[in-house]
DNA sequence: TTAGTTTGTGGGTAGTTGTGGGTAATTATC
DNA sequence: GATAATTACCCACAACTACCCACAAACTAA
């Protein structure tokens, strides 16, 4: 796999439009892998946000999925809260992706829309949930994300 | 690796334009590994200040991203936080790079600048703030020099 | 010193990108 | 089966970006 197959970093204030079109920013779309064939799965995310995978890493995942017993009472959630709302999307001429209505309703997408690249995936948020859930994230437990972030940072 | 790939010393004065294009000092250039494709990863410093990683050094931060479970809530904040403000660039063949305007802002860059090599990445400041804040840091706190002191040999 | 090369800085132009909207095809509803 | 609603595909355009050329200053080598 090149250098940077799949993987998306960045930040990308974009719009909504009435048609529930949202662009997958030009920096993603080079970096996606050939076998990709300009397609995405689009889900709903942990978070109240969407969560937007190349088909090639969900295959992944989905065979990750696949290893989970179905005794678990949580896999079973965490299987079903992944699938329930996925749909594949191939991007158009103009390389947007169309964001089923459900999903809309559950980010609470209005205009404006935060894209964030994710690594592995892409994130699609309302720019006002964003900073507030993040915020709350790392005051969960400030030592542990300090100590995180520090083995990662360079 | 070479003896002096991607490692980065010195201190220089250049300016930045209306495009908002930096020059990379050819010096730093020449220590890049062939296969960094001439490209950086941009992003935002703990300090008040940009940084620039050499693609090849972002990739072990990628990796270490990448094997955090998206389960956790405390890991997608961290994902998010480290990933938000970074870009990838290329540069051009006068051998610029282009900062992202947010990142202008948040740098406070006017017109001059000063890149200085910060070994495996570069940092670049508006000078006015480097003095200020490297002397605050200094002040912080000096025991913590000598406990550096037992892990480096300077 | 002088000529040639490299380096830093500025700006013009053609191509790309983000966004809006129109029309035809497909699907759903009654 | 007819009509309405939705979706897929196409075109248009302004704003932005990447790429190219130009040039002066700094450096290098003879």
């Amino acid at each position: 796999m090149a250098l940077n197959e799949n993987t998306f970093i960045g930040e990308y204030a974009y719009t909504i439009d009435a048609k529930g079109r949202v662009n997958i920013p030009a920096k993603f779309r080079q970096v996606l892998s050939e076998d990709n064939e300009q397609t995405f799965v689009i889900t709903k995310g942990q978070d109240p946000c969407v969560w937007v995978y190349p088909q090639i890493i969900w295959q992944d995942i989905m065979i990750e999925l696949r290893s989970l017993s179905a005794l678990s009472a949580m896999n079973r959630t965490v299987i079903r809260s992944t699938t329930r709302y996925a749909t594949f999307s191939t991007y158009d001429k103009q390389g947007r992706i169309q964001i089923p209505q459900a999903l809309i309703d559950y980010a609470q997408f209005d205009k404006d829309v935060l894209i964030i690249g994710m690594v592995n995936k892409i994130e699609i948020w309302n720019p006002a949930n964003m900073d507030q859930i993040d915020q709350a994230n790392q005051e969960l437990d400030p030592a542990a994300y300090e100590e995180l972030a520090n083995k990662i940072i360079l």
